[in-house]
DNA sequence: TCAATGACTTGATCTTACTTTG
DNA sequence: CAAAGTAAGATCAAGTCATTGA
């Protein structure tokens, strides 16, 4: 059972008793911020109020105890509320459960097994490349780290925050080029594991591989996740699957690393390619089949029977042919490229409701009330509370109603009758039978199914979003100065069309229109773009899907630079650690701001327009967003990306603490604490370090390491559904890391409050059965229930029974309980779409057993297509 | 050197489809 | 079987980073 994992084990333990070295992160983590809404602008505030939920797992230590059955702690989903959970957890040293450790073979397994090629058989001249780069040998571990790695002890921070805190870790990346890989020395590990000290404690050093063993137990302490796992469970893929089997269609050739592909491609036919027949609706995703056992993960295509072909002729440019040549410069991205443009909303429909002024309807030309609408429908959101936006939505709206207007001010609008229209619309369609809804979708398909694909290198991919995006009112995050502003209808004419030399050019849907231009530019992988309606300067694209073999290539260049890293991160951090003292203030900036990125996985931080709401990354931080308290400790309080509060106590070393403080020297709150530094300023040094490492390198290596060494230091024992829990749980650690929140559900409250009615009554249960118990031992009826009927007479033994299956059930519920309260605030899944190296997942499920469906969905499949093939012993 | 531009990734949330529950 | 919950998918905002051009 599930239960345990997550037992305690001793995490802490672990981690702070040994700890030779090593950078802990922090501890803490927790991220109390969500309050995301926007309320809060500028830096300087801080929002409390918040919940302050802290992090799970973290928690669970403490929390434990409430269940009392056997031993198993639930972290009571309160006790992780509760802020501080001290220090007390208790942990019972005596993990030792020995680690899956790291893939064992140090030896190089070439990678190289695809197996069966994906290609059908059918393709003819199709490309095909399956081999996988085998440069990498697998990189196992060693256990041994090298030397180096052991060096960074300089750096270690300890952290422990007192309330939350995340924990970040860092590291760098390589470029490809860069020396071999040395295995990842123990150092590397992700700092994850120091973090989630839950409270207080955090420690851990890397370097023996024990510790890091540990980590993973740790995090389940909290136990808690069980539910959702077990519905897991279940299995259905296979409906999909095999219909897809069935039919054929083009397979992509896997990737390979980007460089061979890239030469690889298949020659272009130039003209248009035929397209593909058929099959074709189903997207390459889908083709694949997975396999059902767990272990046979991989995806097979199924074959293919059309084929395009075409001959190369190009080799033209492909200049670049260093093998590793990574997309950059000048990179072709592709050789044909046939599509059907996008597709445009339908023209506004007036409905004749009328609005009040003043109390009285008012006529409004079809283009008024149109954006009158737009208002409307948002009067239950609490954008309309917002004075910037309603100030925006009256500026745009009345320049369409004109000067003269009868209606001169917001305030004496209301726009109810438009909005019970539009409740009433919403009702209707939901009331719909299913047969009308079936129809309805049908027809919709039928429209877009040409928009769906694109052929590209005689390919049938998927195309990302087709659609144009609608007019709407602008629904910026947190305080954004636009917000509610008018975004217009896009015309055609707004919109540039990308698309093979040759190739026929998408027909405009619009009637008496025209595209505004037509390019052949293969340098770039958009199909469309148009001009930002609401900021003139940006632009809105039509890209692949995220199946699609030109994102997975470029999703697999991304990993893999991320797991060079491994390689230089020691260095990396030697290198900044010695410059946390530099007399040069720049590159003491540049050290500490490096150190906060790979700690804290910190985003870069660009600089923003006056225009954009006010947010912050690492090199965009204010001095009030730092706040050092002595001896060492720094409680980061700031609003990141989409206006996410981002709130860390975090303890760092004192050169570090030093320096901030030195760096807020003579500032004022607002000013920048790292006035030397910018993205391009930090890059362009990253890069000295190392070739082709940005900052955003850390955040995806930090993530995937820690995921990696969590799965791995697991060992294994459960079931699958126990597996599971194992997997969402490290899941739930990265997604700490990179503060990934979600707002908490209009009904958490409510549910949480049902679960515990359901504990409730099923102590009072208990307490009756205990009562009977005890009668029955002394020969006594059982006591009438409380609904007053008279109870069977039951064995002593029949009571125990009952007893034991009413604890398991209160101890599922507290733990179903807890997950629900530890995760109303983290979001697992930005985390594995964009940070977490799906080869990782892969690989574990195969050493598992644990069938791929259960931790990837269907598009999540389909975009891992090309890590399916990974060996079971691949480490990050 | 740096601001503007351009392309592409990352991210929260809204919407819809599907499940579970009462 | 409807209401409630949830997961998947769609949507589109908001980042990152490279390149361009003056």
């Amino acid at each position: 059972m599930a239960v345990n994992a997550c037992s305690n084990r001793n995490l802490m333990e672990d981690y702070e008793h040994h700890q030779p070295v090593v950078f802990k992160r922090s501890s803490t983590t927790s991220r109390q911020s969500q309050s995301n809404t926007e309320s809060y602008k500028s830096s300087s505030q801080k929002p409390d109020g918040q919940p302050g939920r802290q992090a799970s797992d973290v928690c669970s230590a403490n929390g434990g105890s409430a269940s009392g059955l056997n031993g198993t702690t639930i972290s009571s989903s309160k006790a992780s509320s509760e802020k501080s959970p001290l220090p007390g957890m208790r942990t019972s040293a005596s993990s030792s459960e020995v680690p899956l450790s790291r893939s064992p073979s140090p030896t190089v397994t070439s990678p190289m097994s695809d197996h069966g090629n994906r290609m059908s058989p059918g393709l003819a001249g199709t490309i095909v490349k399956e081999e996988k780069s085998s440069a990498e040998p697998s990189k196992t571990a060693n256990g041994d780290s090298d030397s180096e790695d052991e060096v960074p002890l300089s750096m270690r921070t300890k952290s422990r925050s007192v309330n939350s805190s995340k924990t970040p870790q860092g590291s760098n990346s390589t470029s490809r080029l860069s020396a071999p890989k040395q295995e990842e020395s123990d150092d590397d590990k992700p700092l994850s594991n120091f973090k989630r000290a839950t409270n207080g404690a955090s420690s851990s050093n890397y370097s023996d591989s024990e510790d890091e063993k540990p980590l993973a137990k740790r995090r389940q302490q909290n136990g808690l996740a069980p539910t959702k796992k077990s519905s897991v469970g279940s299995d259905k893929r296979p409906s999909t699957d095999s219909k897809s089997s069935v039919q054929s269609l083009i397979k992509r050739p896997k990737l390979s690393n980007a460089s061979t592909s890239r030469n690889l491609k298949p020659a272009s036919v130039k003209a248009e390619p035929k397209v593909v027949e058929d099959n074709d609706h189903i997207p390459v995703s889908q083709r694949i089949k997975l396999s059902g056992s767990s272990t046979s993960v991989g995806k097979k295509y199924s074959k293919g029977t059309s084929s395009v072909k075409k001959v190369d002729k190009k080799s033209k440019k492909i200049e670049k042919t260093s093998k590793y040549e990574p997309s950059s410069s000048g990179g072709q991205k592709w050789t044909t490229l046939v599509h059907n443009g996008v597709i445009f909303p339908p023209p506004y429909q007036p409905h004749g409701v009328k609005m009040l002024y003043k109390g009285k309807p008012v006529d409004l030309t079809p283009g008024q009330e149109e954006v009158a609408t737009m208002y409307a429908v948002m009067l239950d959101t609490d954008y309309i509370s917002k004075p910037q936006f309603r100030e925006n939505f009256f500026n745009d709206w009345k320049k369409i109603l004109g000067k003269n207007h009868v209606i001169q001010n917001l305030e004496d609008c209301d726009f109810t009758p438009m909005y019970e229209w539009h409740q009433a619309e919403k009702e209707k369609k939901k009331q719909r039978s299913s047969d009308e809804k079936k129809a309805i979708n049908e027809e919709k398909m039928k429209l877009e199914e040409k928009y769906k694909w694109a052929i590209v290198d005689g390919v049938k991919e998927k195309v990302g979003s087709f659609r144009v995006e609608p007019p709407g009112l602008f629904r910026g995050r947190g305080e954004h100065p636009k917000v509610g502003k008018l975004k217009k209808r896009i015309r055609p004419s707004d919109i540039t069309i990308n698309i093979g030399k040759g190739a026929p050019i998408p027909e405009c849907p619009v009637p008496g229109e025209r595209w505004k231009e037509v390019r052949n530019d293969n340098t770039v992988t958009w199909l469309a773009y148009w001009m930002d309606p609401i900021n003139s300067k940006e632009f809105k694209y039509v890209f692949l899907a995220p199946s699609s073999a030109l994102k997975g290539q470029s999703d697999k260049e991304k990993y893999e630079k991320a797991r060079k890293l491994t390689d230089h991160i020691d260095k990396i951090r030697e290198a900044y650690t010695k410059n946390f003292t530099s007399k040069d203030a720049t590159k003491q900036q540049i050290a500490v701001a490096t150190y906060l990125i790979d700690k804290l996985a910190l985003r870069a931080g660009n600089e923003k327009d006056d225009d954009e709401a006010d947010t912050v990354g690492c090199c965009t931080l204010k001095v009030e967003n730092v706040e050092p308290v002595p001896p060492n400790t720094l409680e980061f309080d700031f609003l990141g990306k989409d206006s996410i509060r981002y709130h860390n106590v975090v303890e760092v070393e004192l050169p570090v603490f030093e320096a901030i403080q030195k760096f807020r020297k003579g500032k004022k709150g607002g000013d920048n604490l790292f006035d030397m530094l910018d993205t391009s300023k930090l890059n362009a040094h990253l890069k000295e370090l190392v070739p082709g490492l940005t900052a955003k390198v850390f955040r995806t290596y930090n993530a995937s390491k820690t995921l990696d060494d969590l799965l791995s230091a697991e060992t294994n024992v459960g079931d699958v559904a126990e597996n599971i829990v194992v997997y969402q749980h490290a899941n739930k650690e990265v997604a700490i890391i990179c503060n990934h929140q979600r707002t908490v559900s209009k009904s958490h409250d409510q549910q949480m409050e049902r679960l515990d009615e359901k504990i409730k009554e099923l102590n009072n249960v208990l307490e009756e059965l205990e009562v009977d118990l005890d009668r029955a031992k002394k020969g006594k009826p059982p006591l009438k229930g409380t609904d007053g009927k008279t109870k069977r007479n039951l064995a002593p033994e029949a009571l125990e029974k009952k007893i034991a299956q009413t604890h398991l059930r209160i101890e599922k519920m507290e733990r179903d309980k807890s997950t629900k309260e530890d995760l109303k605030t983290v979001a697992l899944g930005t985390s594995k779409i964009n940070y977490l190296d799906p080869r990782i997942t892969v690989a574990w499920c195969k050493r598992h057993e644990v069938p791929m469906e259960k931790i990837f969905n269907k598009s999540l499949l389909a975009k891992f297509s090309w890590a399916m093939d990974v060996e079971p012993s691949f480490r990050f």
